[in-house]
DNA sequence: AAGTCGTGGGA
DNA sequence: TTCCCAAGACT
């Protein structure tokens, strides 16, 4: 017997397992909108456990939303460094200063004026307009979408199945503690309703759960199958000068690791490179001689195989980048890959004695 | 409106 | 090893 599920049977559970997390205000009371909204755009597709270190540092070294925005772009960058999707914190950065220039470091409470912000989508505006405001809104996440598939057993895949899963969420949704509620089915998603194997035994709403009742429940929600993943290749240019700095590069403000710094590389390609290939594109002429092994990095759509060549040269030659001494690359704006590469290179050329 | 955009952990 | 995928936004 199917019964119909309800936001209160949710809020019961919420109320004695809730998940104490740093951005979270105590129960019964609204949280900080900065702090709301600083944890929302780090946890977009991304794991609480990843953003929980990196939340506690930009808030101990930035308090308040004017303080973020005071701060240069290069050094949010960097403390951004790691945490993947650079784009957030470009537009972290650009949000922060509207706020705090326009708005008197006030964020807007409705949904409609939060999505105008850079790096607030539909899914961030109404996380923080329920979270921060206490406004009745939708919030629609990968694990509310997860909820209500099976709740409701809607076998139709994703993304097709979004409306009809929006509206279901929108059923749901309670005018009294909408933020909790929010907070509430997303830790159901992240804790029982998982992707693999479900935790129905112990879930709140597993009498009203049709994909429960069909026995479907590990399948849901449906979704089209990805592509394969290519794999591009590239050689990268670790080129140290005698004072013992090596040379780095700023990539592009857009794109893959937008304005992120990098061990200058070839392009990368589909096909494998051969060192009389690749020495076009070094950044500086000199004797490259190729390091032994291969980092290996993955991309959400395609995999990266990077050989590294490695060269000493004088100080002061004239290259296109900036030298950084070896001690400071700890500062820099260094995404994972890149400091998969220094590691290498550092392991590699000390063997060899050419460091 | 599909494709692009990181990373790390778990199965 | 390989794959999936995590509180999505932007183009």
């Amino acid at each position: 017997m199917l019964t119909s599920p309800t936001a209160d049977q949710l809020l019961v559970w919420y109320d004695h397992s809730r998940r104490l997390l740093p951005w979270r205000a105590p129960p019964g009371q609204l949280a900080d909108p900065y702090r709301v909204w600083l944890s929302e755009v780090m946890l977009q597709q991304t794991t609480v456990a990843a953003v929980q270190p990196y939340f506690r540092a930009f808030l101990a070294r930035w308090p308040k939303v004017e303080d973020l925005a005071a701060a240069p772009v290069e050094e949010v960058m960097q403390a951004w460094a790691g945490l993947g999707y650079y784009a957030r914190a470009r537009n972290l950065h650009l949000c922060a200063k509207t706020v705090a220039e326009w708005r008197h470091g006030r964020f807007p409470d409705d949904e409609t004026a939060l999505r105008q912000l850079p790096g607030i989508g539909e899914y961030t505006a109404a996380a923080i307009a329920a979270i921060a405001f206490g406004r009745p809104a939708v919030v629609m996440d990968g694990n509310v979408e997860r909820v209500m598939a099976r709740l409701h057993a809607v076998t139709e895949p994703l993304p097709k199945a979004k409306p009809r899963l929006k509206a279901l969420a929108a059923a749901l949704t309670p005018s009294e503690r909408p933020g909790d509620y929010a907070q509430a089915v997303m830790d159901l998603g992240a804790t029982i309703c998982t992707p693999k194997s479900p935790a129905c035994g112990i879930c709140p709403w597993t009498g009203g759960c049709a994909a429960r009742a069909q026995g479907i429940e590990a399948s849901l929600p449906a979704k089209l199958e990805k592509p394969e993943r290519p794999t591009r290749r590239g050689i990268a240019f670790w080129t140290t000068a005698k004072d013992g700095s090596v040379l780095l590069r700023r990539r592009p403000p857009k794109g893959l690791l937008g304005g992120m710094m990098e061990i200058p590389s070839t392009d990368w390609r589909p096909e494998a490179w051969t060192l009389s290939d690749a020495r076009a594109e070094a950044p500086i002429t000199a004797e490259w001689r190729l390091l032994p092994g291969v980092v290996r990095h993955s991309f959400t759509h395609f995999h990266l195989e990077l050989q590294v060549a490695a060269a000493k040269t004088g100080s002061g030659t004239a290259a296109r980048g900036v030298w950084c001494p070896l001690d400071s690359l700890d500062g820099q704006a260094l995404p994972t890959l890149m400091r998969k590469v220094v590691r290498h290179a550092l392991a590699k050329a000390y063997e060899r004695g050419t460091l």
